[in-house]
DNA sequence: AATTGACTGACAGTCAGTCAGTCAGTCCAT
DNA sequence: ATGGACTGACTGACTGACTGTCAGTCAATT
């Protein structure tokens, strides 16, 4: 094969994509290394030199993710023209946005064959997202517009709970239609759980789709 | 080798027991068939007799799992001698218990080769407690000791929250010595969630700690 | 004696990871 | 500018270990 050689960075970002490609399209267990160098154009060994092994790049492939979401999360948490029941909504929306720029992530996740994936990702994504959440909730707090004692509980909790629901919904057949009922559902709880006054949060979401 | 021949619901028991033990001692993507069937004292040849793949033994040990935990919680749901607070405190102490039969699954699960049973885990038990946790609020809120309007997202969030909290204590370092302040914010959101009476849940927790 | 079905073990095929060596690009001395 | 020494990106054949198959064996049952 032809010997091209290429700025090391832009060479591991492409294995890393061409990687978390076949990853979500056929499974971590079901695709071979050597699938992936073929698609690459480069050999095995050059995989081998850029990554220690297989499970080495699903790592890298999970960090990015988590990069991409510290990114978002900190500059939401960094405004100072919204409240916190604002920023907290615009976190939601930062991570449900990311998933559709990379066409339904969370779609594939949600199939058997990527648990690994999935499992790797949602291990380490609260030790990076409770921080600036548990930031959020403070300065609710402080605003009045919360009322908690244990804001990092809080945060788990909420946390947990999007991710018991979302994953949920997507066992059901019926998923969509109902989508309303279920961001209803979802402010109650984050209303309960916060201690903030029933009905807040939906007041907010509602201004914030007439401002559109 | 001697061939022996087993009641077959014995022999797929005994593969299954060392399977898991294999499996949590060294995670499932180190541990070979070969080295399985080894320990049991059968053949390659037995083992996909028994299982039609290696995933398949995974998804039987699983399953296991969520039969034990499927009978315990139905025989919690169905006591008429207690009401829904305790239930719902009894239905936690059956799973930690659960937890310390198999010698600490749980620390198993939190280590990072075994994600892949962990996730399957994780994936699989709410389609299963959720349905009878649901019942527990649901007769709370006939006894007026909660207040919800939807105890299904309810019960979601209360297992979202535990497994959350569960997780993050376990990635901290200083794991023991708080537990109290611990199970003190957890019964506190569970309150929030179920709109219960604040203190209500560590009452009882008391009356329950005397009556030993 | 015939049948059933639990069981065997050799084997085909696949894959993760290794390694000795190759070659493109850089830099400096001539 | 030209060559030669050097670096590190890159190669691909190879190995050992693994999963899953299958033709056939043997114990138990009828």
């Amino acid at each position: 094969m032809a010997r091209i050689v290429k700025d090391p960075e832009i060479r591991r970002t492409e294995i890393i994509d061409i990687a978390e490609e076949l990853f979500l399209k056929s499974g971590y267990n079901e695709t071979a290394v050597s699938d992936i160098v073929k698609r690459v154009g480069v050999s095995q060994g050059t995989f081998y030199y850029y990554f220690k092994s297989k499970e080495d790049i699903l790592n890298a492939i999970i960090e990015r993710y988590i990069d991409d979401i510290k990114v978002g999360v900190k500059a939401i948490a960094a405004k100072d023209d919204i409240n916190a029941i604002e920023k907290i909504m615009a976190f939601f929306g930062f991570l449900n946005n990311m998933d559709q720029g990379k066409e339904k992530l969370i779609d594939y996740f949600h199939e058997d064959q990527n648990v690994h994936l999935h499992a790797k990702f949602e291990k380490n994504v609260p030790s990076n997202i409770i921080p600036p959440l548990c930031l959020m909730i403070e300065e609710g707090v402080q605003e009045e517009l919360f009322d908690t004692k244990n804001p990092e509980m809080a945060a788990l909790s909420i946390i947990g709970t999007t991710f018991a629901i979302s994953h949920w919904m997507y066992d059901k057949e019926d998923r969509a239609g109902s989508t309303k009922k279920i961001m209803a559902a979802i402010f109650d709880l984050i209303e309960r759980i916060l201690g903030a006054e029933p009905g807040k949060f939906m007041k907010y979401a509602m201004k914030m789709e007439e401002a559109k």
